[in-house]
DNA sequence: GGTGAATGTCAACATGCGTTGGCAAACGTT
DNA sequence: AACGTTTGCCAACGCATGTTGACATTCACC
């Protein structure tokens, strides 16, 4: 993805990895504000003004080095959910129970999941992140759980949405019951809709 | 909600019932308009003046009737689910089928849901009225349902994470494989867990 | 038919946005 | 010490937004 960059490598010591450049704390308060400021307030609402100004830096600075608002964007989310594998004869029974509480602590303890959720919902290029999200590392648990390829998509789609309906009602909508529900409740009753989901024959 | 009106309504033959203007033409319209722009586009990219343009009037027309663009976004999405009862003996053992049933055949034929959604999600006006829905519409069925009054608002918050997560990613992020699930397999998937949220022992 | 209110049109405002280019200071290199 | 580059700030542009007020037109009613 990071095609073109403005600064020119040529004296780059080591090739393969990233330059260390002066401007890195910059840069690295850029993003932080820039991912807080998506969380909190959305694609359209977070403007570059008060991400720069969150940053203690000029907008300008934003500009030049991610070119846009769409290069900030793409530069302050990106995901890695770090899905465990749950393929595992011992662990095929406890995918659900382990899959939930994995997203619980990914969402607990990331910003960026609420950034890129509110984004997805109103900006083309979030939704589309999603969806990449959920074919790059959310269909891959499934397929190796569930027997049947046809079945995967499908199996992978409904465990995406009673997921992300968590998260959207707990996290984003912050509905009050579902901001009271106890860690330990949403895994005990979310772990066997998962489970079945993924691993039950299909009804 | 309506408490201040531009027009005096002094001469209103029916004090009861809301008075006919001659602007009800161009006030449906423009809501018409909103509800599309709220729905495709979210709070912010809604602009007043597409939406005027999509209702063939002048943008001052909205604010004379609409106050502003808040009051135009509460105007434009009242949204009753007109949730069935399913508290009934014979009923209840199907409630799950027939909440999901009853959810799909809403989010296909009424675009101010995906209205609401867009919106609550980057706006606090917009969470508040989800939030508001969860409380007086989704509560009471889970709470006919419920023996227990305390794990009402944990059933209801679980309940609407799985039909709100549905929604999410089949009509706002359209992720292709819950938009390519049919309406049977959805309800087949979905019913028992819905069935079990409302009506399974705690577990 | 004349009057007053309702309806609609037009132009403009203040504001905030993303974005740009120029210029000063700090830095690493030789 | 002189150089070119990097980093940063400043002022401004062009544009779109929500919103307002003045003015024309149409309607209902006496």
């Amino acid at each position: 993805m990071n095609a073109s960059d403005s600064t020119s490598d040529s004296t780059s010591p080591v090739p393969g990895s990233a330059a260390p450049r002066r401007s890195d704390a910059t840069r690295g308060a850029i993003l932080a504000a820039a991912r807080e400021r998506f969380a909190t307030d959305g694609y359209e609402r977070a403007t570059i003004r008060a991400i720069a100004k969150d940053a203690n830096i000029d907008p300008s600075m934003v500009m030049r080095y991610y070119r846009n608002k769409e290069g900030l964007f793409a530069a302050a989310v990106a995901i890695d959910l770090r899905l465990p594998d749950v393929s595992g004869a011992d662990r095929r029974q406890d995918a659900g129970r382990i899959l939930v509480e994995h997203f619980l602590d990914m969402w607990e303890n990331n910003e960026v999941l609420t950034a890129l959720l509110r984004v997805g919902v109103t900006n083309q290029a979030g939704a589309e992140r999603m969806q990449g999200i959920l074919r790059d590392q959310l269909l891959p648990v499934a397929q190796r759980v569930c027997p049947d390829p046809e079945q995967v998509p499908a199996r992978a789609a409904l465990m995406a949405s009673q997921l992300l309906g968590l998260a959207l009602t707990r996290y984003v909508l912050r509905m009050p019951p579902a901001v009271g529900l106890a860690r330990a409740e949403i895994v005990a009753w979310l772990a066997p809709t998962i489970q079945r989901y993924l691993t039950a024959p299909s009804p």
